[in-house]
DNA sequence: ATTGCTTCCTGAGCGC
DNA sequence: TGCGCTCAGGAAGCAA
């Protein structure tokens, strides 16, 4: 569910609302949340809030680093009384000033996990560049892909390669850039790994704009919805701007949507 | 090394 | 109304 932009919206909520706030304790209403993969103990305060691909990072004073995947229907809500509970909360970060964060994940997959700050954490190093930074380019991709017979959605989807995208921008952005999700990495041509990286900056920094998209589940510390589901041109449509109907497919047990017609 | 299949879990929506 | 089936935005783990 949530991808980069959401991910990056939650972030930019939090950054206001939790930062220098110390951290009480950290409840788990359904084991196999929250991981403590150093001693439990006190973390101290938040020193700052930061993304890796899909990962939200919590670093504290006490050395310690949180790392949260909210997967498939995660979500980060920040609330200022105590006693209120989510419907679906799997866990609690409470702040020594009686405000608190809530975990709220319907279908389980989401994971809070704790670390020392210096330890090594295969999941982020395992990650690929991030999309909208300078290391995202066409050589990168060129590079890459080079070897790769798999369909260019399904690699775009790989965390391994770039670091944030999922199906549904992945769907978008390959149609903005006319290329056919079936197509084999390695026969895009330099021209078409050029259109791709101005696409997925173009679409990721849209969908920023709006604060991200919701289909269903995904919501922002407010427990707002985002608002770029409005512009999506292939995800979950019918028909495409041009009048031909829109292909669904699965690829890699995911559904693809993509206009026949466009996106050759 | 790369690929794709299965799995984790709950809930919504559909057809009958 | 209710049952059973399929589907859902992610990614680790596994076998081929």
């Amino acid at each position: 569910m949530p991808e980069l932009p959401e991910v990056q919206t939650i972030i930019n909520g939090l950054q206001n609302k939790v930062v220098n706030k110390n951290i009480t304790k950290i409840i788990e209403h359904r084991p196999g949340t929250v991981f403590w993969n150093k001693k439990e103990g006190n973390l101290g305060e938040i020193v700052s809030i930061s993304r890796r691909g899909k990962y939200i990072i919590i670093q504290t004073t006490n050395k310690c680093k949180i790392l949260i995947h909210l997967r498939m229907t995660g979500k980060l809500i920040f609330e200022t009384n105590l006693k209120k509970v989510s419907s679906h909360c799997r866990a609690e970060i409470i702040f020594e000033d009686e405000t608190k964060l809530l975990f709220d994940d319907v279908r389980t997959f989401g994971k809070i996990e704790i670390f020392s700050l210096d330890d090594y954490i295969p999941a982020l190093e395992k990650l690929g560049s991030e999309p909208l930074s300078k290391d995202f380019n066409y050589k990168y991709l060129n590079k890459k892909l080079i070897k790769r017979k798999a369909p260019i959605k399904n690699i775009l989807l790989d965390q391994k390669i770039v670091a944030g995208l999922g199906n549904i921008y992945v769907a978008e952005i390959l149609y903005h850039s006319k290329i056919d999700p079936r197509k084999p990495a390695n026969k895009l041509t330099i021209d078409q790994f050029k259109n791709v990286v101005i696409q997925v900056r173009s679409v990721l920094s849209d969908a920023l704009k709006y604060n991200g998209t919701t289909i269903s589940d995904y919501r922002n510390v407010d427990d707002k919805t985002g608002e770029f589901q409005q512009f999506l041109k292939v995800y979950g449509k019918k028909t495409c701007e041009c009048g031909s109907m829109i292909n669904k497919i699965k690829q890699a047990g995911r559904s693809t949507y993509f206009c026949p017609e466009c996106q050759r």
